[in-house]
RNA sequence: GCCGCCAUAGCUCAGCUGGUAGAGCACCUGAUUUGUAAUCAGGGGGUCGGGGGUUCGAGUCCCUCUGGCGGCACCA
């Protein structure tokens, strides 16, 4: 008997009953052979070892391609946990998934493990590698699998099969040799040898049993692994280039900010990053100006009554800042300022002629935040969103929404950012509202984007409680993704408010509302874009646009007057007059990431010139002062605002 | 909030198995007036995160609190 195997490029071959991905491999080619980490058949994953059931499309998978690491990870994970059990007797295994870049295990155990164990579970891992152990795939039937994992002591496991394998589902368990063996989908490698050493574990961290903080906690353990040194070797490398990127770092030399103990997650804001934020507000500023936004002002604390009736006292309370007076009223800070926006709204008549109405505020808000979600820039309990609230028809929402999305990748485009997709969060298991407000909800939603030319990705379950939104994912410079830029429908707010407007029928109706976004909040997006540009903000946003700096006391004058006039220009100049040598101030301010550096001695003194650096740059080009400033004027100019 | 790790000068860090604190940069003073990524010399600065304990003796060991970091959970 033979079976036919057909492969990707069509080219079919028959090969003995019973042959095994890997004697295909071996077939084809030696080296390819030493390459592949497992197959797929007929589209579906299937070990290398396995013999094949009858004829067949085969593709082989290489360890270096995106499928081939995430089995090598897998295999990762699973001697990571024989390591761990056998370093660590008593130690119950859970569950260890692949993850982008590696891998992690959650085990269960009375004692902590402490990251000075990993030199040594590392060494276990290595000496499994060696031993180069046989894994062998079992079929088991489910009770039998079940009976089985009770008897070593495998609780977690039990439960698993148990409770989240459907019934009908094959249940395999994957053995290292007769030394160990897990509950696993598979595919894995032929043998802990093919997994290679290119791993190293990485942190240590809780986490709770199915991710429900109801559950017991586990501990984690987390690894990386790649298809040979040299990849290991860039991963490493890749993160300590992000390490360097880090706003909070940044923040601290740069000189933009500091937080401290009495005030956790609230910014001190210093000259600089200031200056910054500032900038930021007149950009955005002018461009909701241009897309037809009012922008309005509200209360910052309002007494609890109000939190009563926008709903957020009963629901959101335990993360609201409150506090009594004297007069023992209950007051809180706000958190969020659309019931604020709703009180303008309902302030007087309002007609249909005037919808939309896009209110903007830059609105400060306070949140009690976890004291563990607290991370720098990007999370904080006192922020400033730049937000807005669309009043409008529900006839208007496509519209409105489609010209939403336009603005957002209009600004993402300015500082840099790639889009990568709109995420477009469906309704979630605990909702208000009926299955048909959902269908009608969602497709308006994913019309809206098709509208602004873009294909929504589905984030099955991630809506708010009361309707869809969509959420932009945008890339960075070094590749991470951000979400920045977020709509969401708000049928509930309005009614629960009573806000209404005239219709052309001259009867009452409710507006709908849409809550949106672009920055989310300046401190998120400072923090995103200090780590976008690494500190080394364009000309427009750069808290110190040029640099003036003196070479002999001679130019000091001369260097007032040319930061004088750049000044009056518009531009963000200061002197450097410290009695320092010229190659001592340039290296400091090139650190600092000033972008231009304008050089100044008695040589530029006597003919009113200034010699230009740019950041990154050794050139220097010698202008005349007049030039100089046209030029560095244009430079500077915020992207809405360019000429041509 | 939960789990693990960490906390020494403004910053980055050294300080072995307990014997009473050190470097570089920064800062201040003086000299130097300098031509494109660090001029030289001198000086000041730390109740070693707070509190408690063990010990003849604690930066070092133990407990506890606070904060930071990495995850988990949360994110209206």
């Amino acid at each position: 008997m033979s079976i036919n195997i057909t492969f990707p490029d069509g080219a079919a071959r028959a090969y003995d009953d019973g042959a095994t991905p890997l004697a295909i491999a071996e077939s084809l080619s030696k080296s390819l052979a030493k390459k592949v980490v497992a197959a797929k058949i007929d589209g579906a994953l299937w070990d290398l070892t396995r013999p094949l059931e009858g004829d067949a499309k085969i593709e082989l998978i290489v360890r270096d391609s995106a499928e081939g690491l995430d089995i090598l990870r897998h295999d990762a994970a699973h001697v990571l946990a024989q390591a761990v059990q056998e370093l660590f007797p008593g130690t119950q295994v859970t569950f260890g998934p692949v993850t982008e870049d590696g891998f992690y295990y959650d085990f269960a155990r009375d004692a902590p493990f402490s990251t000075d164990d990993f030199d040594k579970i590392e060494q276990r891992m290595k000496d499994i590698v060696d031993a180069d152990l046989p894994i062998i795939r079992t079929v088991w039937e489910k009770q039998a699998a079940i009976a089985h994992f009770r008897a070593i002591g495998e609780i977690y496991k039990a439960e698993t099969i148990d409770e989240v394998i459907k019934p009908g589902d094959p249940i395999t368990i994957y053995s290292h040799g007769d030394k160990w063996g897990d509950l696993c989908r598979g595919p894995h490698l032929p043998s802990t040898g093919k997994l290679g050493k290119a791993f190293k574990l990485m942190k240590l961290a809780g986490a709770y049993w199915r991710g429900d903080q109801a559950n017991a906690q586990l501990q984690r353990i987390y690894g990386t692994a790649w298809a040979d040194e040299k990849q290991l070797e860039d991963y490493l490398k890749r993160l300590e280039e992000a390490e360097k990127r880090d706003h909070r770092k940044l923040g601290r030399q740069m000189n933009l900010f500091h937080m401290q103990e009495e005030g956790r997650g609230m910014v001190f804001w210093h000259e600089k990053g200031w200056t910054l934020w500032r900038t930021l507000e007149s950009y955005i500023r002018r461009r909701l100006e241009a897309a037809g936004y009012i922008e309005v002002k509200t209360p910052q604390v309002l007494d609890r009554t109000f939190w009563e009736k926008s709903g957020h006292w009963e629901k959101y309370r335990e993360h609201m800042f409150v506090c009594e007076t004297v007069e023992a009223e209950t007051l809180s800070l706000k958190p969020m300022n659309c019931p604020g926006h709703v009180q303008i709204f309902k302030f007087g008549q309002r007609s249909y002629r005037e919808l939309p109405i896009r209110m903007a505020e830059f609105g400060a808000c306070h949140r009690y935040e976890p004291s563990g979600s607290l991370h720098g820039l990007m999370r904080v309990r006192a922020f400033t969103q730049d937000d807005a609230h669309i009043f409008c028809r529900e006839d208007q929402i496509e519209d409105e929404v489609a010209e939403f999305l336009r603005l957002v990748r209009l600004v993402h485009g300015d500082f840099g950012l790639i889009a990568t997709h709109i995420n477009l969060g469906t309704r979630p298991e605990k909702r208000a509202g009926s299955d048909e407000f959902w269908d009608k909800a969602e497709a308006m939603m994913a019309n809206a984007a098709r509208k602004a030319g873009i294909e929504p990705v589905i984030a099955e379950g991630d809506g708010a409680f009361y309707a869809p939104k969509l959420d932009f994912i945008v890339k960075d410079a070094i590749g991470r993704e951000w979400t920045c830029g977020t709509i969401q429908l708000d049928y509930v707010l309005p009614d629960r408010l009573g806000a209404e407007y005239v219709g052309e029928d001259g009867a009452k109706h409710r507006p709908v509302m849409l809550h949106r976004a672009i920055f989310g909040s300046f401190e998120r997006f400072i923090g995103i874009i200090m780590e976008n540009y690494a500190g080394a903000f364009p000309m427009w946003l750069a808290p110190v646009q040029v640099l003036v700096a003196t070479i002999t006391q001679d130019a000091d004058g001369y260097a007032d007057h040319v930061v004088d006039l750049m000044k009056r220009a518009g531009l963000r100049a200061e002197a450097d007059k410290r009695n320092e040598k010229i190659g001592y101030k340039i290296r400091e301010h090139s650190l600092a990431k000033t972008p231009v550096i304008a050089v100044v001695g008695r040589k530029e003194a006597e003919e009113r010139k200034v010699a230009l650096r740019r950041l990154g740059g050794e050139a220097q080009t010698v202008l005349s002062l007049d030039e100089a400033l046209d030029a560095l004027r244009d430079e500077a100019q915020p992207p809405d605002q360019r000429r041509g």
